[in-house]
DNA sequence: ATCTTCCTTTTTGTATACCAGAATGAGACA
DNA sequence: TGTCTCATTCTGGTATACAAAAAGGAAGAT
């Protein structure tokens, strides 16, 4: 039971349990973590769990707190907005350089998973077209080139999981990143631009469409922003100034 | 002095302290960090050295291996190229929010740093330049407003200041921050982008200049990358390991 | 002399137990 | 009704122990 799969060390396949679990929405915005508890829900003891929180706390899926229990993050809309900005800059980046670089074997490999997802699509298998919509992004990070573009991706990949997991009509991505394979193929350099931006757009309002719908009661406060400014959480975040002294 | 008060963890004041000996070039790239020895080194048991570990590994300035010793990184050309590359997406976008969001209160508090820079350049005073220097990306972050961009912010800070430790002419730096605060107080949003790439180009070249030649190899691949060239010049000595230890 | 193979050492990964101190929550008190 | 106090709940950290994996070296084979 433990013994599920190729995870190579015990952290790994809590971390791996844990972010399922968060993005799948089994554990719901807003919950405790509770490290004893967790450790006994997986059957291993407090070290694993610790480092796990750790790091989902770094993937922003769970927010910690100093000295109590960490909770599943709740996503606000201005953390959705913040994603999509940010995201809108790094996938540019990361298209364009991935148009740059291809080869005849990444290209090919990034069509597979292309085609897979028109298929999921088509018939209507949400989670393989999920799947594959990561995967298209995951491998057009790897073709960019760039190692920490890599590793931006990675930390990120957790938030667009969550993302996706937010809207299930998966057909416009589906041929979207179709269309943005054959800008790649093409090595369109200056007109991928718009196409990833389109995407990202496309994506959003569907999202946003969806969230309004299933407006989740609040689980504890009702910490409702309209304005840009986060009201609450100024605690953690590393101190900007503290350091001055001079 | 350097350990103020501030700390409010030993996991934190562990990570602190490693990360600026990383920095400060006292712990030489390629050399162990070993658990038990940095435990007793700095007074704490593994558990806070295990977690500055893995932060620092997330941050860049540290080569997890499994099962194994952990290593101070060695940055490549090609890692300082990929670290250029994100930058120059990173810092425009950075810029050009901020450009648009700041306010009066933002505005002299980056204006206090910017000049607190130009007294440390003037006087030659390279470590409160450098720290000039990163306090102002720092700041220019958290105006951005977007809390995602101070998070990616500070994961790339370290190596950012890693680089900025890598030359030591740093009149130029205070003086294309003070141009760059000119724009953003301006809300140039339109002319802020080139400000921000020449200033990132002017600095690599310093970079380039100053950096003698210690490569590593690129992961075992053939390099079926004709776009790109690192400079990959021979040598790749049996680099000189921990030979130290001290 | 160089390459394997095997064995010892080193070091991490994880478990367990325990404690101090901070945050929480509930009840006492004004 | 509000606030003060205090027991409870958890985390952050210490200490210790042990299995498993990698590294390093030595013996043996080619």
């Amino acid at each position: 039971m433990k013994t599920s799969a190729s995870a190579r060390s015990e952290t790994e396949r809590v971390t791996t349990a844990l972010r399922d679990e968060i993005i799948d929405g089994i554990r719901k915005p807003g919950s405790r973590l509770v490290e004893r508890d967790l450790a006994m829900d997986l059957g291993v003891s407090r070290v694993p769990i610790r480092e796990a929180l750790k790091q989902l706390a770094s993937e922003g899926l769970v927010t910690p707190r100093p000295n109590t229990w960490s909770t599943v993050r709740e996503f606000t809309t201005s953390d959705i907005a913040d994603l999509n900005e940010v995201l809108s800059a790094f996938e540019v980046m990361t298209f364009e350089l991935a148009a740059q670089r291809h080869t005849r074997e990444t290209l090919s490999e990034l069509e597979t998973v292309v085609r897979r997802g028109l298929e999921f699509a088509e018939r209507g298998d949400a989670i393989g077209a999920r799947r594959a919509a990561a995967d298209f992004h995951e491998i057009v990070t790897k073709i960019s080139g760039n190692a920490l573009l890599v590793e931006i991706g990675g930390l990120l990949s957790s938030r667009k999981r969550w993302l996706l997991s937010q809207h299930d009509d998966l057909s416009h991505v589906a041929e979207e990143h179709s269309g943005l394979f054959d800008a790649i193929a093409r090595r369109d350099v200056g007109g991928i631009k718009s196409l990833v931006l389109e995407h990202l757009e496309s994506s959003q309002k569907r999202q946003i469409q969806h969230n309004e719908l299933k407006h989740r009661e609040p689980p504890a406060e009702p910490a409702d922003d309209p304005e840009r400014f986060r009201d609450d959480d100024e605690s953690d975040f590393e101190n900007i100034e503290e350091t001055a002294a001079s």
